[in-house]
Order: structure tokens, then sequence, then C-alpha cells
DNA sequence: ACCTCCAAAGGACACCAGCG
DNA sequence: CGCTGGTGTCCTTTGGAGGT
């Protein structure tokens, strides 16, 4: 199918709706942005989007169970193409969509250029060519441009008068199909229809290509349609096989329950496949009603018959049933939205449920897959599988590698390791086993309360360990304790499957690009495969890392961050989760709170970084406008925090607290940075430094504060002591922003013990993060706007 | 503790230019 | 003639600061 769309976000449900029998598309002026994200349910997108203008950009979609690969990807002066080529029947196929604007020439050494690639093409686009003498109603200048293409003889065009352009009583063929000579033979039923939505413009064009393409191969992973399970009949089934299994059977060595484990996988595998369908990977387009696909059945209808009678009563019903189309998919898309809505309201906030909405419409993480070529160490990959096997090359010498320790210590600390060890297989020989046997009971809680989330390679779904039976838990104990007994894991649970997320606004080339989520079954001496595309690679051992979701990670963490807490006095307590860190302490008096915080603080400060590290790069490039509303946020928080009443001028504030405006505290940091950067000599970090500092004066500080005003001097003296406690700690730890957010001095007034608390909130890690992906300014700028909302929020509450 | 003023911010809308 | 993005205008809201 090809089209010019003129914008395909606002057309993708009608396409969707209309064209989903077709598995190429050639799309024509999507008018995407390079920024902008774009996917379409169970289609491969490959995009050419124009740089620095409007307009204009070109696609291919192809339906995501056809084997494919992007071999070009280019803009030739105004000339815009992507080329992918394919597997079929007879051969490789190229197949290209070439945009011309009106204003431009179409470039000769495009088309040479994909003929040179594969002289088996076929090329889609818009030309806005006219040419006689193969079907346009006149020949324009690029027809003439068209026409000396078609007379080398490589290329031929399907030559029919169908027109592909109608507005107002302007017909034109301008949107051609050209092929080599095999594959032109194999073009029937070409087809236009009318347009899209309301207006007057290019027709989609529809044919057959009567040869079949090579399909990708079947994910690795059995992928089950859950929905339509019968999970009864999957629990008989089950206990069937499992009675197949001794129970008495003794589990002594470790290939006893190597093959134990084998036949307990293959049990619930095939009561599984018994049970419910696989899931069929078919396009579910929810996007539009039944009522509206309806209409739109009706709208292709009317208008074939008014191309048949061109009279004016069947125009006039085309138009009215194109108009009732688009209002039906404008209301499908509202209504869509509204009822997911009312089911974010309706749930509680915290559900998954929320945050995966959220995520589809946020879609910063959207799949967006890649095929062209992997670039590694000189080497190329083209296809999945080579592509796979380097990926496992990267991983296993980069990522998963365990490099040797030479940390003072690590002799040591080995050494009494091993004999701990010792110690342990002496007793444990000695005493039988140590553990009390796992009980199935315990197992029964565990499965309860496991997620829903992908499986690994065994292909056990969570869900159908969440149904099991009385029969499996007693299997699974006897295995568990099996295991523990002899310290033995099965080969089978140590495998992981890897899938890659491409991190944004990097080189997809790379495969430093991607981030590797392993989908494992267990730990210890894993190995793993990467998947791309359905595509396993070879199999290699991963030396390093925690999985996702154990309880290993958050433990790790601990040991790591143990001693940053280690210097503090019993006065503060301190809490610490994941990476949150906060540190509260008590007193009766104002002075000695103040003593202790600040000391804790100090100790603290010494084993944390700032994270105006982290942040400042970024920070420094926002404009102006951010950097008033975190100086209006640093204002309003110190007030709040010292308990002044609004018309203090900041300016007061910030001389008697010593705390410094923003911008120019950020100034201050940069300035440091930039003279250590310059004693270690490092060119490069003083030159983006110095620019960045450039940046950061010529936006122009606005925060003019002029008049101090006159203060009620007691109420100011006493809040100024009890503010510096808070606001000296803040400032020597942890950046203004997030001191501000929750730096909170109970008012000295009050009697009794008063509290403050210091936590290092979400924002540093939002911060950290936004520096690591290296985002654009734009989607910083929302970031950081939301950083501030967050902070609000938290402001508010406090209030 | 409250009012008032000013400026900035932000939304709605119209309009225009550029692209096709 | 449609679509997009930018600009400008009008209006309202909000924030900052001064004043009583």
């Amino acid at each position: 199918m090809h089209i010019n769309v003129t914008s395909i976000k606002k057309h993708t449900d009608e396409i969707l709706a209309r064209f989903n029998t077709y598995d190429i598309w050639s799309i024509n002026e999507t008018n995407l942005k390079p920024h902008q994200l774009f996917s379409l349910q169970g289609f491969n997108i490959f995009r050419n989007d124009r740089q620095n203008k409007q307009g204009g950009g070109v696609l291919l979609a192809i339906r995501k169970s056809i084997k494919c690969f992007e071999i070009l990807n280019a803009t030739i002066e105004t000339n815009e193409a992507v080329a992918v080529q394919i597997e079929t029947s007879l051969g490789q196929l190229l197949i290209a969509t070439v945009y011309i604007p009106p204003a431009g020439k179409i470039q000769q050494k495009l088309f040479d250029e994909i003929y040179q690639l594969n002289n088996n093409c076929l090329i889609l686009g818009d030309l806005n060519a006219a040419l006689e003498e193969k079907g346009s109603r006149k020949t324009n200048a690029k027809g003439v441009q068209l026409k000396q293409i078609l007379e080398e003889g490589y290329l031929q065009c399907i030559d029919n008068n169908l027109t592909t352009y109608a507005r107002n009583n302007y017909e034109e063929k301008i949107d051609w199909i050209l092929a080599t000579q095999p594959t032109i033979l194999f073009i029937d039923e070409v087809e236009t229809h009318a347009p899209l939505g309301c207006k007057e413009d290019h027709k989609p064009i529809t044919f057959n290509l009567s040869m079949t393409a090579d399909l990708k191969p079947k994910s690795p992973r059995l992928t089950f349609n859950f929905n339509l399970a019968n999970w009864n009949l999957y629990r008989k089934k089950l206990n069937e096989y499992l009675n197949k299994i001794d129970l008495k059977q003794k589990l002594e060595t470790k290939e006893h329950i190597d093959t134990y484990t084998i036949a307990l996988t293959n049990c619930i595998t095939l009561a599984m496949k018994e049970a419910m369908p696989l899931a069929n990977g078919k396009i579910r387009n929810n996007n539009v009603s039944e009522v509206t696909k309806k209409l739109i059945e009706e709208k292709h209808k009317v208008y074939r018959k008014w191309r048949k009678t061109t009279n004016e009563i069947d125009k006039k019903h085309y138009y009215k049933i194109r108009e009732l189309v688009s209002n039906a998919i404008r209301n499908d898309r509202i209504e869509k939205l509204t009822a997911i809505m009312s089911t974010l309201s309706a749930k509680k906030m915290q559900s998954a449920g929320v945050w995966n909405t959220v995520k589809k419409f946020h879609n910063k993480r959207t799949k967006q897959s890649y095929s062209g070529q992997l670039i590694y160490q000189n080497t190329t990959a083209n296809n999945d599988q080579e592509k796979a096997n380097v990926f496992a090359r990267y991983f296993e010498n980069e990522i998963f590698v365990s490099k040797p320790d030479e940390t003072p210590f690590h002799n040591q600390v080995n050494t009494r390791a091993a004999s701990i060890k010792r110690k342990m297989k002496m007793e444990t020989s000695s005493r039988e086993n140590k553990f009390s046997p796992i009980t199935e009971n315990e197992i029964k809680c565990i499965l309860k309360q496991l997620p829903n989330s992908a499986p690994g390679p065994d292909a056990i779904h969570n869900r159908s360990l969440k149904n099991y039976t009385k029969l499996l838990v007693i299997h699974l104990a006897k295995i568990f304790n099996a295991i523990v007994g002899m310290g033995h894991i099965p080969q089978e649970w140590k495998k992981a499957n890897i899938i890659l997320l491409l991190k944004p606004k990097k080189e997809k080339k790379v495969p430093s690009s991607y981030r590797p989520i392993s989908l494992l079954s267990c730990l210890d001496q894993r190995t793993a495969s990467v998947e791309i595309e359905s595509t396993l690679s070879r199999s290699f051992a991963l030396k390093s890392g925690t999985p996702q979701g154990s309880p290993l990670s958050p433990l790790l963490y601990i040991l790591f961050t143990y001693d940053s807490m280690n210097n503090i006095e019993d006065h503060t307590q301190y809490g610490l989760f994941a990476d949150d860190t906060a540190l509260w302490a008590g007193s009766n008096t104002i002075k000695s709170l103040r003593r202790r915080l600040q000391t804790s603080a100090n100790e603290f400060n010494r084993w944390f970084r700032s994270i105006i590290t982290y942040g400042c790069t970024i920070l420094l490039k926002t404009d102006n406008s951010i950097w008033k509303r975190m100086q209006i946020l640093q204002n309003k928080a110190l007030r709040a925090a010292l308990g002044l009443p609004m018309y203090t001028s900041t300016e007061f504030i910030h001389l008697r607290t010593k705390i410094p405006m923003i911008k120019n505290y950020a100034k201050e940091i940069l300035n440091k940075a930039i003279s250590r950067a310059e004693t270690y000599q490092d060119n490069t970090t003083t030159e983006n430094l110095k620019r960045i500092l450039s940046i950061l004066q010529s936006i122009n500080s606005t925060t003019t504060v002029t008049s101090a005003a006159t203060i009620p001097s007691t109420t100011v003296v006493t809040a100024t002591s009890t503010v510096t406690s808070a606001t000296t700690v803040v400032s020597s730890t942890i950046v203004p922003t997030t001191t501000i957010t929750s730096a909170t001095t109970v008012p000295p007034t009050t009697a009794g013990p008063s509290t403050t608390v210091i936590t290092s909130t979400t924002t540093a890690t939002s911060i950290a993060t936004a520096t690591s992906i290296g985002m654009s300014s734009e989607a910083i700028r929302q970031e950081i706007s939301l950083i501030i909302l967050f902070s609000l929020m938290i402001l508010i509450a406090q209030f």
C-alpha cells in the first residue's frame, strides 16, 4: 500500500482500520520530526524524517512477521528515501519509498543507488511527476525526468490511468509504482481508494504482490493467550502428568536434580499447551469501533459508486459519509481516552496499571525495532542471528565480566571467606542438614505472591505457577529441599534470555547503546542468550551483574552504602531505602538539634557526593524560565523553612542564611570544576565546562531583588538562629534544589522537642538519570518542570 | 493578617508563513 | 486548501513585593 498522508499522526487510526490487510505500507509526507516517536501495532517502522524543516519525511511499515532489513536511509537534495530488503520466494527484493517534493528535482543518482544495492527492486513514491504516456493527464518537468529513468530500461512503471491525486476538479497521476523486470509482472490488482479523512488529496494506492516473503522465526519462548486459558483443565492435566513422576524417587545426585527439574518443567509446559491457546499474534485494532469500521466500508462503496457514475448525488453522498467517518474516528478516540481516564481515577494510584497507562502516553520507551547494521569491534552484523551473536560477544567481553579485584583487603577477605566455607562444609557433613526443610505452606505463600512477569527460557509463566495444584507443591517442595541439601542448582534454571532496550538518543549501530534486560530463572554461574526479533544467539556465561527483582540487588547496594552511616553519631537516626537516604534527629533545644544534625550531615557529606555534580550539565543548559522557577521555589522553601512571612525580601533571606542564589551556586560549582579540570590539564572537560558557563552567563539574571524589607526584628533573629541549622546542613550536603523541598524546621515557638528532617528525595535520582540517559534539552525541560511540580507537591503536603 | 499593585505566566484564539 | 509551527493579542491567574 502506498499513500502520501500529510501528517501520519492525524491519520493513523484510519489507515490501521482501512488497510490492515496489507503487509507493506509506504508512506510519504509523514510530517514526523526526528525526536517524535511513532509506532504502529504489529509493524516494524523504517523512517527517514526531514531534518530542520517542516513537512516531508518518508516511512516504510512492514508487518512484524516478515523478515526485513533496512539497507538505505538517505536524503539526496530534497529527495527522501528509505529502502528495506526482504527475502521472498524469488530471492531478495528491495522495497523503497521515495518522496520528491513539488519544488525539488528527481535525483537520478538516488534511483541508481537503489538499483546498485539490489537489481531486483520495487520503488513506491509520490514523485510529483506527471507523464502523459504512462497514464497522467499532462506531462510536467519531473515527468520528463521520470521518462529518462524509464528509458534507461532497468526500471518499469505500472501503466494505467488511475489518478492518485485529486483536488476540486484537478486530478493527476503523480504517485508511481516502479519495479524491475521480473518483479513488475507479479504486481496486480492495482487500485486507488478514497482519500483519508475529509480532505481532497492523495489517494491510497493498493496492489497485490504475488510472491511470498520469508517470515521471521517464531519466538523461542512459547507465548500463550492467558485470557482464554482454561485453568481448571490446566490443573487437571497438570496432576495427570505429575502423577507419572514417581514421588518416592530419591534425589541423591546432581544429575537426579537436573532430570527431575526437566521432568517437572515438561509437565507444566504440556499442561499449559493443552489448557490454553497459543497467542496468535494477530493485530488487534482497538482504536476503531465496529460501527466506525462499517462506516469505513460504506465510504469505500460510495466512493467507488461515485467514481463510476460521476453524478452529483453520489458525490454529495460520498462527501457526507466521509465526514461521518472522520467524526466517528474522532469520537472513538475520545471515548477510548475517557475510558482510560475513568479507570485511572477508579484505581489506586499505586497500582501497576496506572503506570502502564502513563507509560503508554508518555511513550518514551516504546519499542523501536532496528533492522539496520550493527557494528562492534570492526565487525558488522547484518542479520538477526549475527547481531544476536555480536551482542553475546559484547556482553561477555565488556559488561558481564568479572575484573580481577585489586582492592587492598581483597585477599584477606577471600581467605577469610574460604575458611568459613570450609568450616561450613565440615559442619554440614557432620550434622546432615542445617536448614530446616522448606514446607509446602511456604511454597504456596511464595507462589501466590508471584508477579505476572515475563518468563525465562523455560517458558513457564508465573501465571501457571500461581494456578498450582497440591501435587505440584509437593513436587516443588521435594526438589527445593534437595537443592538446598545438595547445594546444586539445576542447569536449566541458570539459563537466561537477554532482551535489549535501546537507550534513547543513542546510535543504534553500536551495541553499547542498548540496555540488557535478562529474563532468567536463577543466578550463580548463569549462562545467557541474546534474543533479537525471535532469534537467539549462542549462549555465553554471565560473570557479573545481579538479576532484576532479585533480593540480592538491594542487599548488595546496602553492602555498598553500609559505611555511609558509619560515622554518624547515635543521636541522629537515618533511613536508607534503595537509592534514597534520610537523616533525622530530635532534641529539646534548637541549638543542640542544630549541632547534632550538622555533625551528622557533615559526616554523611564526606561520603556522599553533591547532586550538582550529576545534575549541573543539564541544569545549566535549561533556559531562564526554569532558573526563575527554581529560584522562586528556593525562596519559597526558604521562607517556609524559616517560618518567615511572605513579605520578607528574598535578598535578605539569602543574606542572612548565607545560601547563595541557586544560579550563583551553580556558577560557583562550575568554576570550581573548571579550576579542577585545569589542574588536571583535562582540556576537553575544561572547554566543555567553559562553554556551559558562557551559556549560563548569557542567560540574563532576572531575579533582581531590590529593597530589603524592614522586618520585625524579634521574629527574624529567632527564626534565623533556628533556620541556619536546617539551611547550613542543606547547603553543605545536597544541592539547594533538593534540600529546599524537604528541609523543614518546626518553628521555635512550638514547645517540646522539635525535629528536623533532611531527605534527599527523588529529585536527586531523577536528575541523575536525566544526565545519564542524555535526554534532549526539550525532554529535560519537561523533566525538570515535573521535578519542580513534584517538589511543590511535597511543599504543599508539608503545609 | 490582610489588601493592593505590578509583572510574569499561561491559555484561548486568530493570523500568517511555509510546505505541499 | 490542509497541516504545522510561530507570533501576537486578549484575558485570567499567579507570584512577588510593598503597604497598612
